[in-house]
DNA sequence: GCGAAGATAGTAATCAATCACTACCTAGCA
DNA sequence: TGCTAGGTAGTGATTGATTACTATCTTCGC
């Protein structure tokens, strides 16, 4: 390493967050080397294990980066908004962070790794503590709630496949535009 | 190997077809070794490269798989239904299908595979297939058949993270029941 | 009906590469 | 000088894949 590099543990351990994010997107838990994080990050890799003990734990911490990120990305959409006009910023937040897909990819990956039962257990805390972030910040009945996240989860394989790649009616009709993350079978009024 | 359990090549095809469903469900694509999947289906390691060319070709063949059985529980389902009936008995199906949790959670793996573009090819076209069967089997527009594909992600990741075991509320309102599969912003009219 | 010829089902042994992880050493800043 | 940021060197285990081989079934001329 160049001279006059040096970061504090803190920083660096920033760093390899991020470059943990754009690895674990691509490759997921299992799929991804902690060499490889390593060099993006550019530290050698003993020196990860420094930093964050077992990749398990490095895993769990990019896990925890990408919920703040999102519930970050929430609550500067809803603002002061509440009820549907909430949600509705949520959904276009979401939606904005499929330019972000990493992030969203990140989540995916966490649900996919979750045979491991540590893992499992900070998704499920994950995924807990957004329902709650969601309920509060809309005040809306669970089952609103839950095509809210219904949608998030089609967007995060939309992001997967990357269907807005493609020109066909289908991947289209999977791109949401607007309000489409609000739906629910037994929906308060809605004015139009 | 013990002799007189010799099978034809097709049958130890469909017997490692279903060793493979359920050790991919667990550990995904890169997080399976073949050997695992060979001692389940009983047979030697090398053979199972013999049948199946590359681990990769095994995890689509098990894909096609999972896709077939999940068109199979959707046309069982619907019979001679249609529209709104015919989604609200798909939407049972695949709630069924969390018993058998193996093929949503394959399924969640295909996608999150889909950094290998091979595997990605394969996964919007069982997608691809999947969507264009919904949109017929029930003749609804593009944005509820969107619903119906949201409910049915979420539904995956519930599997993933065994929301199921969990009593506690958000996890209860992610079970669906009835026919919490068909929602949508502009739906077509319906009587109840 | 039988025996050779060939196809098919299967294995044991092994390989190079890669993996997560460790023990120990060094450089730079206060 | 001492503490913390970092690197070097190396480990055993596991991986996907190959090679070279054995065992069993089937077919067909005689």
């Amino acid at each position: 390493m160049v001279s006059g590099t040096r970061q504090t543990a803190q920083e660096r351990r920033e760093t390899v967050l991020r470059a943990a994010v754009e690895e674990f997107a691509r490759g997921g838990y299992a799929g991804t080397s902690t060499e490889s994080i390593a060099v993006r990050a550019d530290i050698s890799q003993p020196y990860l294990f420094r930093l964050f003990g077992t990749k398990r734990d490095l895993f769990i911490a990019t896990m925890r980066l990408m919920d703040d990120r999102i519930e970050a990305a929430f609550r500067t959409a809803v603002g002061d908004l509440s009820g549907v006009d909430a949600m509705v910023a949520m959904g276009e937040a979401y939606k904005d962070l499929l330019s972000e897909r990493d992030l969203l990819l990140v989540q995916l990956h966490s649900y996919a790794a979750s045979s491991d039962e540590v893992i499992r257990a900070a998704a499920r805390e994950g995924f807990r503590h957004l329902w709650s972030v969601v309920e509060q910040l809309t005040g809306l009945d669970s089952e609103t709630v839950r095509g809210f996240f219904a949608q998030g989860m089609l967007m995060n394989v939309i992001a997967a496949i990357d269907a807005a790649a493609l020109d066909e009616s289908w991947a289209r009709a999977c791109q949401p535009d607007a309000k489409i993350f609000f739906t629910g079978p037994s929906r308060p009024p809605i004015e139009t």
